[in-house]
DNA sequence: GCTAATCTGTACTTCTTAGTCAAGATTACC
DNA sequence: GGTAATCTTGACTAAGAAGTACAGATTAGC
């Protein structure tokens, strides 16, 4: 349960092309340097990104990135997922069921709510997120946070 | 940002001690049948699980593995942290900065604030829940995790 | 002491993720 | 058309996680 490298360089990477606004774009070595990742694996992230349809990409002279929609129509849960997958797949629990074909308990499996709870306390916060709310400074960003927490009853800043 | 099988197995094998009430005690062979996991496998997870204080070990015949301490005293939340590691380590931004030094915008970074808030919502759920909570069945689990939704205000029931 | 059942530790193989590389395709500009 | 800047693709290598193997140490019972 880490963060993976493709998620935080995959997301930075979105921030930065954010940062452009309405009709900006950046090359992959721009992008590079900004972020201090190698042109190579940025440009495979990116890639991933396109596909999804979050980006877009110019080819030849004078191409480059942009954003594929406004940034608050970019949903945060939704990028994570393309860059590393749900918490608890649906599937999780076939694949890790050891040689036993499923879980020992599955028809019955606290284990397995206890994994929906936590899926579920993720998705409160990163549906909730758009790339427009983290173009902002980070203490705007943790207002942001602070609000969501209010309206959810959650505390998230502790 | 997935569930690794150490966290899984480690889990389940915690849980299965549990079963086994005050006193009762499993050895690996029985876990690894119970829970369809290998003998290696297990084993080896125990180890992990031995070596953080959660259940100790009787070598020789007539040997096995017991919790360590009570279930309630077993905070699932600390169980995760050794099995998988934290969803954002305190060190993140330090060892996934790239080439830089660090992230470009470490001074002031949107992104590893709402990290953290997702790293909280985490913790809020697995907190609060003990191996006495998992050795219900899964609808009282249910119930449990709809008591911990309406104190704070979270729905994780979706 | 001997044996059988058990945990312990380390080394090994396999699979996935992270990261690199180089050749190819596309486009603006001259 | 030529050139240089750009993205595209697949293959490659490196590192980490998942899983296995085996020899060693410990203990109960005889
Ligand atoms: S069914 Fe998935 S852990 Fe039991
Ligand atoms: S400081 Fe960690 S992502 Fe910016």
């Amino acid at each position: 349960m880490k963060l993976s490298a493709n998620e935080e360089y995959g997301l930075r990477c979105l921030v930065r092309l954010g940062y452009e606004g309405e009709g900006g774009s950046l090359t992959i070595p721009e992008i590079s340097h900004a972020e201090g990742v190698s042109p190579a694996l940025a440009a495979k992230i990116l890639r991933v990104l396109r596909k999804a349809g979050f980006v877009k990409a110019a080819r030849g002279k004078e191409g480059g990135y942009a954003l594929a929609r406004p940034p608050e129509a970019i949903v945060i849960g939704e990028v994570m997922e393309v860059l590393g997958g749900r918490l608890f797949e649906s599937s999780f629990c076939d694949t890790h069921s050891g040689q036993a074909a499923i879980c020992t308990r599955s028809v019955d499996c606290s284990v397995r709510s206890l994994w929906r709870a936590v899926q579920v306390a993720v998705d409160q916060v990163l549906s909730k997120a758009t790339l427009r709310d983290l173009l902002q400074n980070e203490e705007e960003m943790n207002s942001w946070v602070r609000a969501i927490s209010d309206r959810s009853g959650l505390r998230l800043l502790q």
